[in-house]
DNA sequence: AATCAGTGTGCGAACGTTCTCACATTATAG
DNA sequence: CTATAATGTGAGAACGTTCGCACACTGATT
């Protein structure tokens, strides 16, 4: 066992061995209110000669500020989190505040321990990929207790805090335009698109008609649904459910089974979409187990931009979202919170790159005209 | 400004609306001590009318536990320390205790600042990859003070405490030996060989031909090609130190550069080794502007699996290194040093799988120059 | 000479817990 | 019936800081 708490050095050591109250120790050492030179040198000797360090846990419980803050990710191991935690940390770190991780892996239970967790250990803020946009009332809980929040990739609609996410309608809509415009007809979606709320596709797309959806507060996925359907009716083409790939869960395996049915279709689309990262490592799978040529056989922009797709050959266009600036902004959105910065909630939409690249051609069995 | 800090409930209020004393309520809130069934009701009742949480911050002060962990990774960004924080995330997680991470972007400077934060923080333990194996005042101190370190990917030689590695040497000598049984006998390297204390890389081999190297305390990408130097030695093929590939930086354009170096050589290497994931994607990336065909103009085995090595024709064959594996381990050695596990340092070197994959196929007969 | 603002210091009370002790009460054994 | 142990409770002191206040000293302005 031996001697686990080493004889931690204290102010109040410190302070008698300078000769001085704590209290003015505390000033010195602290950096707050006032003291002479001459003391400052004095005390500032004493804690270098007895290796003082601060415990910051004494000084959080009296000023109730902790400088550290709560993030709440997916999954810390996809290179989207992990993208967005390193602009968050660099953020942070540099405001000399600490950061505290945990893993939702997008459950609602998961989210609820952690938060509470967060909470509990007084964090001054929270940012958080909320795995559930309805039933959020640990985060309107969290908000009311006076502790700032700041939602990243996916917003709460009736939660009014601060948002960083991706223009993913746009971008996607600008996606599906390329391919409209290099001549494809057909045009294969494959995304996540778990639950909604409003029912299934077929109601989705309904309710897209009736212009009725908030796009700013739907999950990703379903926003790049949006904006396929979008750029589709735009295009004055028709929009064919059967080419809607809904993985339904966040899962490889599943998504290179929904990648298989709509390449083995009939009149199989003549160009992908996979609306992100994981559906498009799966879908690259399947294309080449296939063997299928890109862009030949089929074209292909992915929906995030991952290192393969810029030396495998031919290219994968990519849709790249700005990750790490996402994290940033989030961050200096809740520092300006904590800071004390009042007033209404700020909802970013940050604006992707798109990486042209060799995966887009026209379709090949081209479409004899009527003459 | 409103009302920032609202209206806390305190253990007081708890035990005043039961009509117990604060220890009391405490014992049984904090679930410690003595304590009769109806008043546990009592108590609990009412702080659930309340809505009263715990507040760990003072509870850690007089503890002197935080339940907390402290990492220091290099960049959270990348796949490795992303993987290895998943699974010290999920370990710690599952004991209840919370993930205080940090970057040093492998940088001394930015590791003292981390640790010295954390420290300050009273995080229970550290988890560390160490950047520099020598300069390690910080730590050893760290030790001293009582606060259990364990070490993640490297070890620090003369600091006594746990970690978990890679078993690196064994690792690469195996994947040599699997080309040189292919029939290579020119076989490049690339790897990051940062600067190592006992000079260069001609003072590393004379080292490791007298046998005064410790494998074990040396950085993963000069244990990797000790492992080379020692395959080629086995099967009693020369060392042509032009075959080693020193990127000396961890960066991808300078692996890009050195690969093209290596691939440019009159006498050019049949079969290329890149010794870690950021060498490997640069290794590609040239090899497919050459337009080199894998594995007829070149075969490739790559340290690290990464996504697309197995979907892309032909797949990469790969080691896999258990990188979660890896973050649970160290966890775990961490949560048995803080339960108060005595006994000497444990240093676990995990062992990597191999992914056989299509890139490795016999040298071509003779390399015919172009006439 | 009196007033004031600014500067500098120490005492003791916070912060919200747990811990140590003293002291009841009850159960078990001799 | 006593001795011993186990169980249960509360008062008050920790933990290591910061904060409010009282007071004291300076110098400049009335």
């Amino acid at each position: 066992m031996s001697d686990r708490q080493r004889d931690k050095i204290t102010i109040a050591e410190v302070a008698k061995r300078a000769g001085v109250s704590t209290a003015t120790a505390g000033r010195v050492l602290g950096d707050y209110g006032y003291s002479r030179q001459e003391i400052k040198d004095k005390v500032r000797k004493a804690a270098e000669e007895l290796g003082y360090r601060p415990n910051l846990l004494a000084r959080s419980l009296i000023t109730g500020k902790t400088k550290t803050i709560g993030v709440v990710a997916g999954d810390i191991q996809s290179p989207f989190y992990a993208s967005v935690m390193r602009g968050v940390s660099d953020v942070t770190r540099a405001a000399g505040f600490g950061i505290l991780l945990t893993n939702s892996d997008e459950r609602l239970d998961r989210e609820l321990e952690a938060v509470q967790l967060l909470r509990e250990k007084q964090v001054d803020g929270l940012i958080i990929a909320p795995s559930d946009l309805t039933g959020s009332a640990h985060l309107h809980a969290t908000v009311r207790d006076g502790c700032p929040v700041v939602l990243i990739d996916r917003l709460v609609r009736d939660l009014a805090v601060d948002g960083v996410c991706v223009d993913n309608h746009a971008a996607s809509r600008d996606c599906i335009a390329r391919l409209v415009a290099a001549g494809h007809r057909r045009i294969g979606l494959v995304a996540e698109l778990e639950g909604w709320e409003g029912g299934d596709v077929e109601d989705f797309l309904r309710a897209v008609e009736t212009g009725s959806l908030d796009s700013a507060t739907l999950f990703p996925s379903w926003q790049r649904l949006y904006g396929y359907v979008e750029a589709l009716k735009e295009a004055r083409l028709p929009v064919d459910p059967a080419l809607i790939g809904r993985v339904g869960t966040y899962s490889a395996e599943a998504a290179g089974k929904e990648t298989r049915r709509l390449l083995h279709m009939a009149d199989r689309p003549t160009a992908l979409f996979p609306a992100d990262g994981l559906m498009a490592a799966a879908a690259m799978e399947a294309i080449t187990a296939l063997h299928l040529q890109i862009p030949e056989d089929l074209s292909l922009i992915c929906f995030d931009d991952l290192d393969w797709m810029s030396f495998i050959r031919p290219g994968i266009a990519a849709v790249v979202q700005p990750l790490t600036d996402m994290g940033e902004a989030a961050a200096r959105l809740m520092l300006a919170r904590i800071a004390g910065e009042d007033g209404p909630p700020q909802r970013l939409a940050l604006k992707p790159k798109f990486a042209e690249r060799g995966s887009i051609a026209r379709p090949r069995a081209v479409e004899i005209p009527p003459s």
